[in-house]
DNA sequence: GTCCCGACGC
DNA sequence: GCGTCCGGAC
């Protein structure tokens, strides 16, 4: 444990004036819908490969009317291979939710946030605290891995569980909002570029003189496992990639038999298209299957 | 091969 | 609480 909540906060803030990258999203002049954007985009995504399609995304649409007013095959074609397509449906319907009971605007209230399609608990409060300065726990994975390092002496944080971890963060969240948000951006940055996973920075870390892990001689970590990563290799989602891949790539519906070469299993294809259809991310017709229009 | 790490649906 | 959902960096 820290000497003081405070100074651990004090010191995350101090930190991050100097080191905080300086991604385009946090930009002073950003709009609330272009932090969303990018909160939408980094929910699976590194950074590297987020920023260029941010760029082109607040280019060619920079209001949710200007999203919402394309086709939802528009930003599924436009999402590229960023990855977990229903993000960028989600994001066009969340556009399309905007438009209708928001007047266009996002909403700065956190319930009407996580009411949006693809919000959850971590993304409605990013978007409340980055975009409108409004005092949230923030916590994502590497705010939850800071936060069981510094405050708990462990090596990982136990599996993530939304009461616990929001009430872990309040904390130590400062009372000042403009702080409290600083510190919510912080601790995540520290948790990705310094206090990582694997190989963890101590001799780059701001806080390392008030780290309870460090302090304790860095236990290992005994608990549960981390649940293995599923093989991606021949995996129902490397098939719906290489099917959403060909859609995209055609402004006409592709016919089944032009995917069958997609995989030798003519039932797991069927069922894997299936998925996708169930998902709204493929339409079927005569014809093959789409984008949706 | 391993890691990345949020939302949703059950 | 637990399984599913991408694709690229390492």
């Amino acid at each position: 444990m820290p000497r003081s909540p405070a100074e651990f906060a004090d010191r995350v803030v101090a930190w991050f004036a100097g080191a905080a990258r300086p991604l385009p999203w946090r930009a002073a002049d950003v709009s609330p819908w272009a932090v969303l954007v990018s909160e939408f985009m980094l929910q699976q995504t590194q950074v590297a490969r987020v920023q260029p399609k941010w760029e082109e995304w607040m280019l060619r649409w920079p209001t949710p009317a200007d999203l919402a007013g394309v086709p939802p095959s528009e930003a599924v074609r436009a999402w590229d291979r960023l990855g977990y397509p229903r993000r960028a449906l989600w994001l066009h319907r969340a556009a399309t939710e905007i438009v209708e009971r928001h007047g266009g605007e996002v909403p700065d209230d956190l319930d009407a946030l996580l009411a949006l399609q693809g919000i959850g608990p971590y993304t409605a409060r990013a978007v409340a605290a980055f975009a409108f300065g409004a005092r949230h726990p923030v916590v994502d994975t590497n705010t939850r891995r800071v936060l069981a390092r510094v405050v708990d002496g462990r090596a990982q944080a136990a599996p993530p569980s939304a009461a616990r971890d929001l009430a872990a963060m309040s904390a130590v969240l400062p009372a000042d909002p403009a702080a409290a948000r600083a510190f919510n951006a912080g601790a995540m940055e520290l948790g990705a570029t310094v206090c990582a996973a694997r190989l963890p920075r101590c001799d780059a870390c701001p806080v390392a003189d008030l780290c309870a892990w460090r302090a304790a001689g860095y236990p290992a970590h005994h608990g549960p496992k981390r649940r293995t990563q599923a093989r991606f290799e021949g995996s129902d989602r490397q098939l719906r990639g290489r099917i959403m891949r060909e859609l995209r790539g055609s402004h006409r519906p592709v016919a089944r038999d032009e995917l069958a070469p997609l995989d030798a299993d003519a039932a797991r294809l069927d069922r894997v298209l299936g998925t996708l259809v169930a998902d709204g991310l493929a339409v079927a017709s005569d014809d093959g299957y789409a984008l949706p229009s």
